[in-house]
DNA sequence: CCGCACTGTACAAAGATTTCACAAAGGCGG
DNA sequence: CCGCCTTTGTGAAATCTTTGTACAGTGCGG
């Protein structure tokens, strides 16, 4: 794997230090920021491939970091952060953030996660237009059709666009309003929690061997739903 | 594999060498051009069996250069772009484009997605003028003929391409649209459904001998028609 | 004029989505 | 630990959309 630049975001000289040293191992080069600004100047200049970004800097908040970054890289963007309010979570992801950690946390956990994290967005790349597979599921966006352990499974179009997008964002926690948004294109939020648990509730009775255990779609409470699992 | 001509087109000299690089291992010949407009003018020239056209040219859009490189070859042509908006995706591939990469990728991953490509190429091609076999059926592109368990049957020439865009595209679900598309080029989309289920129907009167099992033209609901399964 | 293929209409059947009602699970304060 | 409250899962009815099919009209070449 190509080395690549990472870039932290924090205002605490001690937690910057900590986290840059546990990406050194994974990374040519570690930039950091004390500050939001400085962040998105550095995020435009290194061109990083990792963003770990802190909420609660002095002088932005969380979520305009993440759009602003958003608008002009694909770099893959962890946050931290003390609090664990689900409904932070949630704005987070919306905003364009891949995955997040609460705070305190090992550097262990945090090595896996960024790892985790890299994966992804390799694998991401590679599989781009053609099949993607994942244990006994097979998917494939050109031919639109989807293999369990080798038989042809029936999807709706509804449920086709649910699982292409849980799919082709393996691992990640999609949240309500994301998926609601590329399901249902154009149409106001409202109850959009209503139609995506029957919608679920119908996909996992067609991909799922035992709903109570799922091996491919994970609910992620108060946030939203996830295609398989890292952890 | 014949050795064959492959065609740059991007505004930045340095992605163009990494790209003709990458190709010449590949390729008996690479050119490259700097502006659509040149890019155009070589395609004409040179018949390169591959162009690999970067969005975001100073003179013209990606769009416009795939549909004239369109007008007057099948070259394959695979789009580079920053972006990966699943809109403008689909628009390009709607243009005529046959693959789609991502910015930043690795020189492997662009070889992989180059020869997985002229595999394609390929195979279409050897297949294109000999026989397709399906259970009972047998379809003779270079005759016309279509066999039913050894008994010729008689297709009219709209039901003819669309048996043929089915039979040629086995195991994929093709879209209204896409049917539509081959079967009346040149039409406005409109009713097509109409048309399409009534010409549907009568080809499986001709070959299903039981329309309510069918055993080769399966309907995808709001989606499209299939022709078997995959594999 | 006749036969053939395509175009267009109508309607019943099948399928998909939305909506509703309620059960099950999980968090939280007491 | 218990009951309350919010969120999630599930079954089924109601509504809307798409599909299959019969059939009549249109145009064209012989």
């Amino acid at each position: 794997m190509a080395r690549q630049t990472a870039l932290v975001i924090d205002d605490e000289s001690q937690i910057r230090r900590a986290v840059s040293n546990a990406l050194a191992d994974d990374f040519a080069k570690v930039v950091e920021a004390d500050t939001g600004v400085e962040g998105l100047h550095l995020a435009a200049v290194e061109k990083p491939s990792l963003v770990v970004l802190d909420l609660g800097l002095p002088d932005m908040t969380g979520v305009a970091v993440c759009i602003e970054i958003r608008k002009n890289s694909d770099a893959m963007i962890l946050v931290l952060s003390a609090r664990h309010a689900d409904q932070e979570k949630a704005t987070l992801l919306d905003a364009g953030a891949d995955d997040y950690v609460t705070k305190p946390f090992s550097t262990l956990e945090l090595k896996a996660r960024v790892r985790a994290l890299l994966r992804r967005a390799n694998s991401h790349r590679a599989i781009a237009g053609t099949t993607i597979r994942h244990e006994g599921l097979t998917m494939d966006l050109e031919g639109r059709t989807l293999l369990r352990d080798g038989e042809l499974v029936h999807l709706t179009p509804t449920e086709w666009e649910l699982v292409r997008v849980l799919m082709t964002n393996a691992g990640k926690t999609m949240t309500h309003r994301q998926l609601f948004a590329t399901v249902w294109p154009g149409r106001q939020y409202g109850d959009a929690q209503q139609y995506l648990r029957v919608h679920i509730a119908n996909v996992r009775r067609k991909i799922e061997s035992n709903a109570l255990d799922p091996r491919y779609i994970f609910t992620e409470p108060g946030v939203g739903y996830r295609f398989a699992a890292p952890q």
